[in-house]
DNA sequence: AAACCGTGGCA
DNA sequence: TTGCCAAGGTT
C-alpha cells in the first residue's frame, strides 16, 4: 500500500502553495492553522495575503494580536487567529524566532495539537512521524479496517494505528502527505472515486462490497443557524469591520435576541476575542 | 468524553 | 431547504 500512495501522490498531487521547495516553516505553521477546519479553498488567497503582511514569526508579533483577528477575516474559528498571533509572540521569545521542528516543542505551542504538530514537523522539517487528520483515518477505517467511516476519533488509537502504516523514515513526508491527498481527492466522504483509486487492489470495505458503517458514529455539529457560535460571529464581523470602537447600542442592531447577544459577547470578552475599552464600547485586541 | 467554537459550499 | 462536511483544538 505505501508504494502505491507514493507513487500516486508524485503524479496525482496538487501543486498547492505549502507544497512549495521554498515554502517557509512559519509559512508552513500558518497554513496549518487556516486548513483547521476550513476548506483548502477558502485557504489559497487568505494564506498569501497573512504571509505578504507578516512574512516571519517576529512579523507578525510586533503587530496587535487585533490585526490578526481582523486579517483572519471570515475563515471562521477566529480564535485559530489569536493562538497563531500568540505562536508568533512564543517562538520569538522562547524558539528565537524559528518556528521549532520537534513535536514536544510544537506542543507547546498555543493552538498547536496532535495534528499541527507532527504535520509542521513531517512536512516542514522531513520528520519520521504519524500525521493523523479526517481524512487519513477515513482511508484507513475504509482500506485497513473495512468499515465506511471513521467514527469519532481517538487520538492514542489513530496515531498508533497510522504509525503501524509508516514507511522508512525518508518516505514519511510523501506518505503522509499522499494519505492525506488521498482521502481529499478520492476517498471522499461522499461519492468516493474507487475507480481511480490507487489502492482500490486493496481496500478491505470495497471487496467486502461497501458494507454499511459498523460502531460508533461521529457526533453530529448542532445547527448554526440561530446559535450562540452565529452570534458570536456576528459581533466579530461588526469589529472586525469597524477599524474602530464600537458602542453596546451599535451591537443591539447585529443580533435580536438580547440575552444570547449578552452571552456572545461575555464570552468573546473571555476568550480575549473583544477588549472593553470604555464601560460600554468594545474593539478587537490591541 | 462530548460539547463548544465560524463560515460557506454542495447535494 | 436542510444536513453534511471541511488538513482540529480546547475544556
Amino acid at each position: 500500500m505505501q508504494q502505491e500512495i507514493i507513487d500516486w501522490f508524485e503524479t496525482e498531487g496538487r501543486d498547492l502553495p505549502w507544497r512549495q521547495p521554498d515554502f517557509t516553516p512559519w509559512g508552513s505553521l500558518v497554513s496549518e492553522f487556516m486548513l483547521q477546519q476550513t476548506p483548502v479553498a477558502r485557504v489559497i488567497p487568505k494564506l498569501d495575503e497573512f504571509l505578504t503582511r507578516w512574512p516571519t514569526p517576529a512579523a507578525l508579533a510586533a503587530s496587535p494580536s487585533g490585526d490578526a483577528v481582523r486579517a483572519w477575516a471570515n475563515l471562521g474559528y477566529p480564535r485559530r487567529a489569536l493562538w497563531l498571533h500568540a505562536c508568533a509572540v512564543t517562538i520569538v521569545d522562547k524558539f528565537n524566532g524559528e518556528v521549532p521542528s520537534n513535536v514536544d516543542d510544537l506542543l507547546s505551542l498555543p493552538g498547536v495539537g496532535p495534528y499541527t504538530a507532527r504535520a509542521i514537523a513531517v512536512f516542514a522539517f522531513g520528520g519520521h512521524e504519524p500525521v493523523v487528520d479526517t481524512n487519513i483515518r477515513r482511508v484507513i477505517a475504509r482500506h485497513n479496517q473495512g468499515n465506511a467511516d471513521q467514527g469519532p476519533p481517538s487520538t492514542k488509537r489513530d496515531l498508533e494505528v497510522m504509525a503501524a502504516l509508516l514507511p522508512s523514515p525518508e518516505l514519511s513526508p510523501a506518505f503522509n502527505a499522499g494519505m492525506m491527498e488521498l482521502g481529499a481527492l478520492i476517498c471522499t466522504a461522499r461519492n468516493p472515486q474507487c475507480e481511480i483509486c490507487p489502492i482500490a487492489r486493496t481496500c478491505a470495505w470495497k471487496n467486502a462490497s461497501y458494507p454499511e458503517h459498523v460502531g460508533p458514529k461521529k457526533t453530529v455539529q448542532k445547527k448554526y443557524e440561530g446559535s450562540d457560535r452565529q452570534a458570536r460571529g456576528a459581533v466579530m464581523k461588526i469589529l472586525r469591520e469597524a477599524h474602530r470602537t464600537v458602542t453596546t447600542s451599535e451591537l443591539d442592531d447585529c443580533w435580536p435576541d438580547k440575552a444570547q447577544l449578552g452571552r456572545a459577547i461575555s464570552g468573546l470578552l473571555n476568550d480575549g476575542l473583544i477588549e472593553l475599552v470604555a464601560d460600554d464600547s468594545y474593539q478587537l485586541p490591541a
